[in-house]
RNA sequence: GGCGCUAUCGUCUAACGGUUAGGACGGAGCCCUCUCAAGGCUCAAAUACGGGUUCGAUUCCCGUUAGCGCUACCA
């Protein structure tokens, strides 16, 4: 049974670096048909943040991926204790009372504090019992062995010579365990079978073999993922380069958590057949760790489009895909959000169709779809002027339009389409000529959905209405 | 600095030694058309550099360069 493991750390909000971390843990666990622990990494007593948990959360359950279980390290800290005592028994380990000052004041590119590897284990008793600081250090072991090696799923073989390994922390001064220890301790106890992290925990893989066979343990699976970066080549930081990272600027935006998904996991990874577009069910039966790259990727983006080309046009992809329902239902939000406060969930269904095309984003209904709300009354009237014409034809069209419309039978597009274009040939005009200017007069700008199906949507009445004023503006 | 990893169009990527180096986004152009979209067609655009191995290298090896990561009592 494949059991994977998602490990954010509450120090900043989730971002689509670690976002994509989760997505990739995810399906492949749905593909083996496993199960995804969340395991919240919050031994940093002086980083995490509340804040940051919930923003976690936030993100995390927008995408609508969901997880099985949960834990937090920091209410397994006596396990991870104990593992690390355990080593220490074992004589693996050792305690350093080297103050923090003084080994930052040696400088880089040590493999461990002189005299406390060796110190006699009495001596270490009784300094500890007198109260003296220390910080448990695992003892690499550099004469018994040369190197150690890991076989990455993605990586391959990849391996590193013990003389280069520092004698690295398991437990901090005031007792806590430190990631190494923690994540090696939690991912033997909730028998994680497959890692699957960000390609910067490639160097720590070596230390983290040397946990586990300290502990006993066998040690799981590993593939390391390469890493998203920003457009010029540098990590992707919330210091530099702001909310653009963040998982809910793009919930904000009206990103489809879908297409969010799909997008992020084609970053690093590839299904190799040329498909783009993918279905979650699609997306579980391609993932393979096979098709995932050993590069980089860089997702793009610039201080005034936040958001990757492919991204957007992947959404809007999937916006088309949509039924009506979910459409309609998935828009009420941006609806609200632009201060269209009429709007009822039958009116947009209506609409829906006629922008469903016309939109990349959700939240782009506030500029798309605003007429179909509120009336149209800021337009320039010069735009009422059709091509090669003039006010005199504008105000011809529309009075002539809004005989036909007030006769006309039936208010719906067939009908319309018809009347109006009869219209247009009874005045010798082109059908651009007779239908800009209705557009204008109806919507406030020359660029909107199929003229004739909008009419339908806003009624009569109010078609009328919107000639009249128009009319009054010439 | 030491160690590790990586290197195909601007970007995401395909090509398990033999292809006119393929696709997608974005860009340009054309078509369709009541506008805008959508859709269709076309074009521009890449194997970092230098050595090997081989009949033949994007592909294998070495070096250079560049980028990223680790080198914390962060994760």
């Amino acid at each position: 049974m494949t059991r994977v493991r998602f490990a954010p750390s509450p120090t900043g909000y989730l971002h689509i670096g670690g976002a994509r971390t989760f997505i990739f843990n995810w399906l492949h666990a749905r593909r083996q048909g496993g199960t995804v622990v969340l395991r919240i990494d919050d031994t940093d007593v002086e980083r995490n943040t509340q804040t940051s948990l919930d923003s976690i959360f936030e993100g995390l359950q927008w995408l609508e991926l969901g997880w099985d279980e949960i834990y937090r390290q920091s209410e397994r800290l006596d396990l991870h204790r104990q593992a690390a005592w355990s080593i220490f028994e074992k004589g693996l380990a050792y305690r350093d009372f080297t103050p923090a000052s003084a080994a930052e004041a040696a400088g880089g590119g040590w493999l461990f504090n002189p005299g406390m590897p060796d110190l006699a284990r009495q001596e270490s008793d009784r300094r500890a019992a007198a109260g003296e600081p220390f910080v448990l250090r695992f003892k690499v072991p550099r004469e018994s062995r040369s190197e150690v090696a890991v076989q990455d799923l993605v990586y391959g073989s990849v391996s590193k010579a013990t003389a280069d390994l520092e004698d690295f922390a398991l437990l901090r001064s005031n007792g806590m365990p430190t990631y190494h220890m923690a994540s090696c301790t939690d991912d033997a106890d909730l028998r994680i079978t497959d890692i699957l992290r960000g390609q910067e925990h490639l160097a720590n893989t070596f230390k983290h073999a040397l946990i586990f066979e300290a502990l006993g343990a066998a040690m799981p699976r590993i593939a390391h993922l390469p890493l998203l970066m920003a457009p010029d080549g540098a990590k992707l930081s919330k210091r530099t380069h702001g909310p653009v990272v963040s998982v809910t600027t793009y919930r904000d935006a009206g990103f489809l958590p879908h297409a969010f998904v799909n997008f992020l996991s084609l970053l690093g990874w590839s299904p190799k057949n040329d498909l783009e577009k993918l279905s979650q069910s699609e997306l579980i039966e391609l993932f393979s760790l096979d098709g995932i790259n050993r590069s980089n990727a860089i997702i793009n983006f610039t201080e005034d489009d936040p958001f990757d080309p492919k991204a957007v046009w992947l959404n809007a992809e999937h916006l088309r895909a949509l039924d009506l329902e979910e459409l309609t239902r998935r828009l009420m939000p941006y609806v609200q959000q632009a201060g269209f406060a009429n709007a009822t969930p039958d009116r947009l269904r209506a609409i829906a169709p006629l922008i469903r095309e016309r939109i990349r984003l959700l939240r782009d209904v506030g500029s798309v779809a605003d007429f179909f709300f509120v009336e149209p009354r800021g337009y320039d009237p010069a735009e009422l002027i059709p091509q090669k014409g003039d006010a005199a034809m504008a105000a011809q069209a529309l009075r002539h339009a809004k005989e036909v419309l007030s006769a006309v039978s039936a208010f719906d597009h067939a009908t319309l389409d018809a009347a109006l274009r009869t219209a247009a040939a009874d005045l010798k005009l082109k059908t651009g000529q007779m239908f800009q200017p209705i557009r204008v007069a109806v919507c406030g700008r020359k660029n909107a959905p199929p003229l004739f199906e909008t009419l339908e949507v806003l009624g009569r009445d109010t078609v009328l209405t919107r000639l009249d004023f128009a009319l009054g503006m010439l």
